[in-house]
DNA sequence: ATTTGGTCTATTGTTGACAATCTGCCAAAG
DNA sequence: CTTTGGCAGATTGTCAACAATAGACCAAAT
């Protein structure tokens, strides 16, 4: 009866993954289908089918014969996780300095300074939001979608590492120099220094979010042992 | 009745990946939902969630209330997944170069020299079969899970860009001699001297293949021009 | 001859029902 | 007190029927 756009399926996978990456979702939350379809007024069959595209993607995993859960990303594949991403944006790098143009080179200018004044302005969640829309912005104009697309997953993937949290206040500096300095070696047409610099980038990203997570699990760790 | 150890979809989704990576259903060909379904002795529930599978996966394409068809990648989608696999190798030679363990360096020896063989032989088949394994063995090898899966799919796409024939017969030895070079560079232990014979690599052979459907391309030109 | 309008068929999109399997619970035996 | 067996409820796996859409075909009008 209704003159349907696009199909439920699609609908449904946009809902599910906006649901996941919210948060409303949590990790390792069982997604039960009567109930997630009763929810979202669909059938079985089409959240079964955005299920499998959600399983392919990463999101989440499937038991045979238990359900459906949304993904717990371990410590372990967060970091590889990372070291992947660090060789795209070293190609990311390497492709801007040789190709990019003025008016990009311009907009990216303008994303550091943005980052800069949330970082003056102590906006942690503001900071946050700008650096995943910098890093998407900067793959997005190295002008090759497979790299953009699968960057665009590993990023989703990531997210659901629970203890990927914000980079702490005294932290942001550092990242947002680091930031200043990619996007001069980008400007200045070196690609294997524009290159080195993203490398480094997510390498020392990676390196904050595991001592992050060290700290917090150690911290754990001792909670547990109290008592 | 029967006692299922796995899922009909999972079972239908290897079944049709394999169809397809075999050329089975060549690249453009339509899957009737019915009409495999009959064939594959299932409904065409589970069918259809193999579909999505293969969609996020990239091996089909869906367009709404038409069908699904086996993706046709085009030239321009597969030089950019070379140069994306070539960024990941070249994280791949590096990591080897600093942590391969000793039967390992042993192993892929001997895939080279089962290679050299091939050429000596002249036997083209083999000789891309002990190629794709080589390179998948590499990257197993790196220990990176997400970067093994990753590389994995972009092969299983670029097998469907069909204008990626067997390397001609003259060309074996220019590829076989930069596998030596690649082993060799990675036994030195020098990181970033293995990287580079390995990035180095992926781009001499999208050149080449590059070239070799240019080559096609314009034949194909002719031949129209001739009607 | 071309175009427009409508019908008809094949195929996809969606739904609800049925079969198979797992989990938790409880009783009885050791 | 622990363990084993099976019953009951809930949940997933599969299927077949129904609704909706796209494309082909043909006739009639310009």
């Amino acid at each position: 009866m209704l003159l349907q756009t696009s199909s439920l399926t699609s609908v449904v996978q946009g809902e599910l993954e906006r649901m996941i990456l919210s948060g409303e979702l949590a990790p390792g939350a069982k997604l039960t289908e009567m109930a997630l379809a009763t929810r979202l007024g669909v059938s079985r069959g089409p959240l079964r089918e955005a299920f499998r595209m959600l399983e392919e993607a990463g999101l989440v995993r499937t038991e045979k014969n238990r359900g459906v859960f949304v993904r717990d990303i371990p410590i372990d594949e967060a970091i590889e996780i990372f070291d992947l991403r660090a060789a795209m944006d070293e190609l990311v790098g390497r492709q801007l300095a040789t190709a990019i143009s003025a008016p990009q080179l311009k907009e990216i200018r303008a994303m550091v300074d943005a980052m800069e004044r949330a970082v003056k302005a102590e906006d942690a969640r503001g900071y946050h939001l700008l650096n995943l829309q910098f890093h998407d912005r900067l793959v997005e104009m190295a002008g090759n979608r497979k790299l953009c697309a699968i960057y665009r997953k590993l990023i989703k993937e990531l997210s659901l590492f629970r203890r990927l949290n914000l980079a702490d206040g005294w932290l942001m500096p550092i990242s947002a120099g680091e930031h200043r300095g990619i996007v001069k070696a980008i400007a200045s047409g070196d690609a294997g220094l524009a290159g080195r610099a993203m490398f480094e980038h997510v390498m020392e990203s990676k390196e904050r979010t595991v001592a992050n997570h060290l700290k917090r699990h150690t911290a754990g760790a001792k909670r547990v042992e109290r008592q």
